[in-house]
DNA sequence: GTCTATACTTTGATAGAC
DNA sequence: GTCTATCAAAGTATAGAC
């Protein structure tokens, strides 16, 4: 249960995440903020120190929300194969319904000072590593196709990433299904023949 | 041949494409990219009317130089599937080979009103439909997976667009070797079982 | 926690001499 | 084609009352 206080201060972030996304960070003022919330923009200034802080509050939080997600997922003890299929899944459910927070730290992570930046960047690299180490253990086994395996794990990223661009959720494809798709593109474009298997359903 | 003054043209919008990729179109100002060219800012405006105009003539004209080309190869009568191949490498080699201005299309395409920002999508929808094209023949033909077509044409743009974020053309990968391992993982990704061949080597 | 009022900076753009 | 000088507008942020 949020207290009064906290819902206000998650009203505020929500719809600058809104604002950011649509008309980028840079392009949106504080005054743009305030407007929307129907308030003056001096009163925002106490829930953040500066624009720049407020940015990186909502990136800092998204990534720790994803993170403990994702390497939560990832902790469980299953077989390459299906660790690597439950994280493309996952991830791209995660990220497919969060339109808003993604399209703010695939175009505005820059936006921050080298230390904040640093911050968020060293989140990240944490569920880059989850892939990576994945995908290494595939090759191990002699089950990725011989191609350079920083390159794979960008085309599964980029193919993500761009999502926002594009993809509404209310449209005919529902994120789980899109979360299907990436998958069943990537694990067949990857694997060795034969290597990918279906889904869940069969025999 | 380049006159003087077109090379000087071209050094300013070079630059300017280089400036606004680096920190951004909305935070690189006018004075910023006046210092960088040695020159006062008033003196830009002698080759543009406005920062927006700026952007949007090295927008169009991007798409104008990337269209000739994807055309061009695409008139050619070629088997679908070695038209999707083609397709998919020189699309990826171009973008990669142009780091500024994919950045630039990518990134900052919003920051254009709305008549200026159609001129350029309209050409974008040209090559969106070269691809989108070439994936029916192949679904016709029953060589695609059953997978909804937008999707596949969104995670191919995905890949190659997502490349300035992380892509270095001067790095361990080259932009052929690039535009080839884009092609394999999506063919494999998205024909049936069997029907993406590998490239000219073997038998 | 929200307001009014305001300080200070940077921005895109123009006028007009050379 | 490049310069000096300048403008109006918009930006972030702060001070201080309630």
């Amino acid at each position: 249960m949020l207290t009064k206080g906290e819902r206000r201060n998650q009203e505020i972030f929500d719809t600058a995440a809104h604002l950011f996304a649509t008309r980028g960070y840079a392009r949106t003022s504080i005054r743009d903020l305030a407007e929307a919330l129907g308030m003056q923009k001096s009163s925002l200034y106490h829930y953040f120190d500066s624009k720049e802080d407020l940015l990186h509050r909502m990136l800092d939080q998204f990534m720790d929300q994803a993170l403990e997600r994702i390497e939560s997922l990832c902790g469980q003890d299953l077989p390459p194969l299906e660790k690597l299929a439950e994280f493309m899944r996952f991830y791209t459910h995660i990220y497919a319904g969060d339109r808003d927070r993604l399209m703010l730290l695939v175009n505005d992570l820059d936006c921050l000072t080298p230390q904040r930046r640093m911050q968020v960047v060293a989140k990240q690299r944490r569920y880059v590593a989850v892939i990576r180490d994945i995908l290494a253990e595939l090759k191990e086994a002699g089950l990725l196709a011989d191609l350079p395996l920083p390159v794979l794990v960008f085309a599964f990223f980029g193919m993500v990433h761009y999502t926002p661009k594009w993809y509404r959720p209310d449209g005919p494809v529902s994120p789980e299904e899109l979360g299907e798709v990436f998958r069943q593109v990537f694990c067949h474009g990857v694997l060795q023949n034969g290597a990918s298997k279906p889904g869940p359903e069969g025999a």
